[in-house]
DNA sequence: GTTTGGCACTCCCGGCCCGCGAGTGCCAGT
DNA sequence: ACTGGCACTCGCGGGCCGGGAGTGCCAAAC
């Protein structure tokens, strides 16, 4: 099969690509099938339509194309968006405009949680698709600082901030009733354990906190322990934005009865996850097109994602679409998007 | 016209008022234009089709129903809908089952924010409809614990605590350095002017936050009371969940042309504060069918909402769906939830 | 005077047919 | 190998029609 797959392209003459290259480009265009003449005429390709239609066969035999009837057109199939992302499309970078307002609007965020909602914003209106944005994940970040706080009584509040800038807090209720200064003393304790360790080692260090709290401090110290596992391990990378979900609508026909489904799966921080989670070991950026994705719902569906972080990808984020989308513009949207939020956060370690 | 509508339906008779109520209760289940016959027929009214005839042109004389078209049955209007809740609608609480799961869903939340993302869940998966849930409202909350930490180097993290349980933090720089012990005296200060005060009367308490720190710490306490205000006054209640907009698509014959810009409109937090928010003063419970909602892209809409609070009211929660809706049901599941959330909130104060 | 059965009327809906046009595949000629 | 020509296919939109649901009105009955 892949042997075979290879065969196909190294067959195909340069012009066979270039009519696969205009189809798909007039497909993304017009939404409509594209016949012979209209290649022949708008790219000038310097052959007739006739010859267009012979290149246009060979392709359908080859699978990169076909006719959703007799007498229509051509659309490109999963397998010729592929070729089209990996050989022919060219990536236009963002218009010195467009680079201009990503540099504005993210560069004002105050915070952590604002430069998300910042970013997914920017890249469903960059793309006018629906975009999806990752919090850097906890496995992957390290402690830069934790506070205990006394909310009265014996009520605390745990609050444990990332090297990433996130912000993790946890309200909680001790059973027994702590001094001001055994609190400063956990804290402490705590925090010279803890600090700027990865949160991959925080469980094995957490275990043998107990163990080195004054007596007294003891059963505190083992309840604080449960609530901070809790907070690392048991919520690890839940934390997902999405905007622009309304973009959806504007392709409506093409979803027709999947439109459904995929809200609802937009609704599923695990369905993200593994939208956007899959990515090719070590790619930057990765395109999954229609059939690509394992999920059902989204077969009609292609998804764009990179991965972002200061140094190391802490986190993923991403644009969803129909197959028929713009690539080469998402494409550069998406990375240009990616490579400034990381260098934000490189930032601010 | 008040006093024109008053006469109309003083002027029905009962069983007018009981064809009005069979065609709302028919048409949102069936979803069709019901006819004469069917009226007859399904309700035992005791009549015959032709007298539900001429009750029916009655009721579109008086503008409560309406027909589609010369050859079909009747639609109630935005005015059927509005009588028809006013004064037909009885509300049927909910199962002993569904009230056991609200119960326990709601009763494992670990915090406010967990509250709030339960809720809406919850409120959507009731009604199949989608729900809307605004966080406590910061204009209506006290402040119960403000904490100031330090993050190494001039930065701080500024953190403070509802009595409605929500967590506001921030982070920000300082031009000057200060010491734990300098950073503890404004912690402590600060306190002691906000504790328990009303956030709407924290403007002005803040204001006079600089006269009293010590001369060497003013610089500091000037630039911090600009965060404090900026985290008060700059973001007052801007915070709103929704879930369940998968249960537009469900209706798309419905919203046809304004599925977009409804969606739009639920990623606008603004649009969204208008539709819960313009509450008739006093009222637990507000329904808003169709016209009755400012907004064009809602016409077609109706929104069921209530307050909830510990005592007073600190925010709304709702629904959202197509006028044609199971508006009994979607009441009492409102009503519940919200009573439900209140209790929770007393309890956790 | 309220209710009822009867009846003519309206108009939507689905099915059907048909002509147009876009697009193709094939072939013979360059 | 490319091209022009040509017959063929088939989806689409428009027009037509018959069935059926629902109505409004009227005259008779209760």
């Amino acid at each position: 099969m892949k042997a075979n797959e290879r065969r196909d392209v190294a067959a195909m003459d340069d012009r066979k690509l270039e009519v696969l290259r205009a189809i798909v480009e007039d497909y993304v265009a017009t939404q409509e099938p594209v016949g012979s003449k209209t290649v022949a005429q708008r790219h000038a390709l310097g052959v007739s339509a006739a010859t267009v239609r012979n290149d246009m066969s060979y392709l359908e035999e080859a699978g990169y194309i076909h006719q959703p009837h007799t007498s229509a057109g051509r659309i490109p199939t999963d397998k010729g968006y592929r070729l089209f992302v990996d050989r022919l499309g060219k990536i236009k970078p963002l218009s010195a405009a467009e680079r201009r307002a990503v540099h504005r609007f993210l560069a004002e965020a105050i915070d952590l949680d604002d430069v998300v909602t910042r970013t997914v914003r920017l890249l469903s209106q960059l793309t006018h698709q629906v975009a999806v944005v990752q919090y850097p994940s906890l496995n992957r970040s390290s402690v830069r600082h934790l506070e205990l706080v006394s909310l009265g009584h014996r009520r605390l509040m745990l609050v444990m901030i990332t090297d990433t800038g996130r912000v993790e807090q946890r309200q909680f209720e001790l059973s027994v009733e702590l001094s001001e200064d055994d609190i400063l003393e956990l804290r402490k304790l705590i925090n010279e354990q803890l600090t700027d360790k990865p949160l991959v080692d925080a469980t094995r260090i957490i275990g043998g906190l107990v163990a080195q709290a004054r007596p007294e401090l003891e059963t505190a110290m083992a309840e604080l322990t449960r609530v901070l596992l809790d907070t690392v391990v048991a919520r690890p990378d839940e934390r997902i934005a999405v905007a622009g979900a309304a973009n959806l609508a504007r392709h409506q026909a093409y979803f027709a009865g999947s439109l459904r489904s995929i809200m609802e799966a937009l609704e599923e921080e695990v369905v993200l996850m593994q939208l956007l989670g899959r990515t090719d070991s070590g790619a930057l950026l990765t395109v999954r097109i229609g059939d690509e994705n394992e999920l059902d719902d989204f077969r009609e569906t292609s998804v764009v994602s990179a991965g972002y972080g200061p140094g190391s990808v802490v986190g993923h984020m991403g644009v969803l679409g129909p197959t028929r989308m713009d690539y080469p513009g998402t494409i550069a949207a998406v990375r240009a998007v990616a490579r400034y939020v990381s260098e934000i956060l490189e930032q601010n370690r």
